[in-house]
DNA sequence: CCCTGATTCGC
DNA sequence: GCGAATCAGG
């Protein structure tokens, strides 16, 4: 593509209206960004607010870093006089102590007369067939650690499972919620009796079965039992 | 990483 | 004159 009138006409009234490079290259089309800005240069239409330009002291010193050409020309160099380095004095005005703006509850202060700080309590969204209580969503445990990767080990019958429902305990007759994380030494199944009808017990049906939130009101949904925190 | 504009330099 | 390559900052 050529450069008719059109398009640097095109390209001048886009680059002045503030459009970028590439939506200017993307709008003709058949030029690079670099194109663009190349031509918009050579146009004399540069001097645009540049996000990488944003301060820009009047002292262009160096503009030439790195650009090693072999330049055979013997013309002696004279030696760049020391920079006039405006090294701008910053205003040292003392580093005042980062001061938490910290909110000390004033224990002399107004006695709570509001509501004082309810106990972390799963919040109850309904009952459920069984009796198990609900909760809503992100009413679990807040901290949520991703379990740290661990090999996983073939589960052998130690001590340590003693009196702990195994795999091989399970039946449709008692909780097999995962208690731990399989793998480790003591990873079990809850073993409760379960919610009939159910998998789990009451209590973790609570968990398993979260409330229907309306649309529009959802969080992100609970972790699971396997991929989540540990629970137990 | 993505984006931006600026600059250089071979064509 | 052109624009890819490169640089440099956000």
């Amino acid at each position: 593509m050529s450069w008719t009138d059109e398009r640097i006409e095109k390209l001048t009234k886009m680059w002045e209206g503030g459009s970028t490079a590439s939506q200017i290259a993307d709008e003709l089309g058949g030029v690079s960004r670099n194109a663009v800005i190349g031509k918009a240069h050579r146009l004399g239409l540069k001097a645009r607010p540049s996000p990488v330009k944003a301060n820009e002291k009047p002292a262009r010193p160096a503009p030439a870093p790195k650009k090693p050409k072999p330049e055979v020309t013997a013309a002696p160099e004279p030696a760049p006089a020391p920079a006039p380095r405006v090294e701008a004095p910053v205003a040292r005005a003392a580093a005042p102590a980062p001061q938490p703006p910290v909110q000390r509850a004033e224990p002399s202060s107004v006695p709570a007369a509001d509501a004082p700080a309810a106990p972390p309590q799963p919040r109850i969204v309904s009952v459920g067939p069984g009796g198990f209580l609900r909760q809503g969503p992100g009413d679990q445990q807040q901290p949520i650690p991703p379990a740290p990767p661990r090999r996983l080990v073939p589960a052998k019958p130690s001590p340590e499972i003693a009196g702990k429902t195994s795999l091989l305990d399970l039946s449709d007759r008692i909780c097999r919620w995962p208690m731990g994380h399989p793998g480790e030494p003591d990873f079990h199944f809850c073993g409760d009796k379960v919610n009939p009808g159910f998998p789990y017990c009451v209590e973790h049906c609570g968990r398993a079965y979260q409330a229907q939130l309306p649309r529009g009101a959802r969080r992100a949904p609970p972790p699971l039992p396997f991929g989540g925190p540990r629970v137990r």
